[in-house]
DNA sequence: GCAGACAATGACAACGTTATCATTGATCCT
DNA sequence: AGGATCAATGATAACGTTGTCATTGTCTGC
């Protein structure tokens, strides 16, 4: 007894028979596949659409093999406003593209948040994968996705052979940045920052170190305040480097988060900025114009930098092109948290 | 002449014949269905892990009709920190669960991207919607879903029988911001906000009426200032109020944002804050904490509310509960940006 | 010792696509 | 005229699960 059809959603079946054709030409239709004829097509798509259909991803899924979606990793309890960055910037590329965005967030690459991880490939879930700060340089996760050739591109981190990176001049950020508040007169740079193993720290402060140095500063001799890259570290950054018997007439934070909370102690110990010392922040993201004084800093085109890892990945993904690095530039911007000593 | 597998992933087949059992039993083992031996369901996951096989999530889909994804719209250039509150809380949640969480944004409900929404649910991308202001307060697309079955729940917008709503009480909210400054002894309380007809506007507002009425105010004898949701017309909002004649003495702003630009204008303009002017906001966002003063505000809890929205949608997804709409509370905070008069 | 109940398992057909290869006609060349 | 070529189409078998229903054993109670 064949089994009641009520309400169910049609299938290509159905379709192909209004439309007086076999099941596999709706398809080429519907995906335009091309060599179809016109008129053929024509009575498919009328079809598709008195009947109000639309194919399943959950069946193409399975018949090619490939899911259509990526998918992003990000970090717990970090910054918000780049995590948003990266994800709209994502979203919107692949958005367009044809792809979904499957977001996963991840404390620890342990136990089983490393099986979740690794499950979203084998399980076709997703079929590649976006790695973020600080996902792009955890060795293990990416000795992890080689083995398994888990398709994958890395928004910043260390350029290592064979994995595909998107990559910001970070380095000539910083030193564009150290640049600007040497040539204001200021010599004693501090500078603060998050965790030091990161690759974002480490060019960061090459590039600073390179500044002073040309400068024929010792960036030894400057006082210096790493934790990690959260408001409070700006905060107490702030306070400490302040409070020294020499303290520094400029501070570089290393992130715009950073010279934020940099920024609100000083209102709090009523040392003006840029009056008393200048503050330099880097990154651009949208706080930066929000606090006051407004921020000098350099722009780091995190959604862009997402959307073009998008991109490369789906190359990769589909074997379109060979994958290659890709570096944006990092300019500076001067707003009203600097000035001349 | 049989297809040489190499390298592709092992199937419930492999499993199956390592362990001796049948497809079934394997899959009665892995989704953890019950009524197989202790014994036998060893030997199956054992077999499994040594295969290093995981269920694939396609085929399952397929065979069960449904997607175990739930997607979420999202406006464009909007508030980023509150997307991604709302993001990261519905994350949560939804990864807890099992479910994997599809965002999709969308400018305008017409066209090509009303097609894309409702393909979502016709395609089986997932199995239910969370709608965020203003999607969950547009009559059309509430009306589309309806139509056809598709279910949801939204965050905000108006009560409407048949719609599952995660609330939060934003008219007690704005109700105490502003009895806390009648009570600082404010009697000109200027007000900035976003689109006047958002539910959210209009609840908010109908917090600070009340309130206003309460001590015998005349709420259209006080000056406002309505554009958008967005820094610049808490910007510009500022600008025109303070340079009224009869200046407010205080600003209810009807979003920390906004509250952010009134803030940032009257440090352009000079005027100190609380001290010639009192400023509130609403939504205590993480932008409220890193400002000059901190932001007197009330606490909408919009992760939660998106973490609780996802429940909920489960549930009627699942068919468990009948659905119910739910309530959170908006307590006031009080910082530095608020004074007497 | 046997009907009945019940727990554990299996066979096989969906689920709705796409891939592969075969089959049509029509068109082209010599 | 007679292949050869080519564009358009179709038949059928995957893809890898789960649902349904049938089939085993294994106990019970009498």
């Amino acid at each position: 007894m064949p089994r009641h059809r009520s309400r169910t959603a049609p299938s290509i079946v159905e379709v192909a028979a209004a439309s007086g054709v076999s099941m596999k030409t709706v398809s080429r239709v519907l995906n335009e596949e091309g060599s179809v004829r016109e008129d053929t097509a024509r009575k498919v798509r009328e079809a598709a659409a008195a009947l109000g259909y639309t194919l399943n991803l959950s069946a193409q899924r399975l018949a090619r093999g490939r899911s259509h979606n990526i998918g992003i990793l990000l970090v717990a309890r970090s910054n918000w406003q780049r995590t948003a960055e990266l994800v709209s910037g994502a979203l919107g590329k692949s958005q367009a593209i044809g792809y979904g965005l499957v977001p996963h967030v991840l404390a620890k690459y342990e136990g089983a948040e490393r099986d979740g991880v690794l499950a979203l490939k084998a399980r076709k879930a997703v079929d590649g994968l976006i790695l973020t700060v600080p996902w792009s340089e955890n060795l293990k996760l990416l000795a992890d996705l080689a083995e398994r050739a888990v398709p994958h591109v890395r928004i910043s981190g260390p350029l290592i052979p064979g994995h595909v990176t998107a990559h910001s001049n970070d380095e000539m950020g910083a030193y564009a940045l150290t640049r600007h508040l040497l040539d204001l007169g200021h010599r004693r740079i501090g500078v603060i920052g998050g965790q030091r193993h990161l690759n974002v720290t480490r060019e960061r402060l090459a590039g600073y170190e390179h500044a002073l140095r040309e400068a024929a500063i010792d960036p030894r001799s400057l006082p210096h305040f790493f934790d990690d890259y959260l408001f409070g570290t700006g905060f107490r950054g702030a306070k400490e480097l302040l409070a020294l018997s020499a303290p520094p007439s400029a501070l570089l934070c290393l992130t715009d988060i950073l010279a934020a909370g940099a920024i609100r102690r000083c209102h709090e110990m009523n040392v003006t900025v840029p009056g008393k010392v200048s503050i330099a922040g880097m990154g651009d993201s949208s706080i930066a114009e929000m606090i006051w004084p407004t921020l000098t800093t350099a722009t780091v085109p995190t959604a862009e930098l997402a959307a073009r890892a998008v991109g490369m990945l789906v190359d990769v993904i589909e074997g379109k092109t060979a994958p290659t690095d890709l570096i944006l530039d990092v300019p500076l911007v001067v707003r009203g948290s600097t000035a001349r000593v």
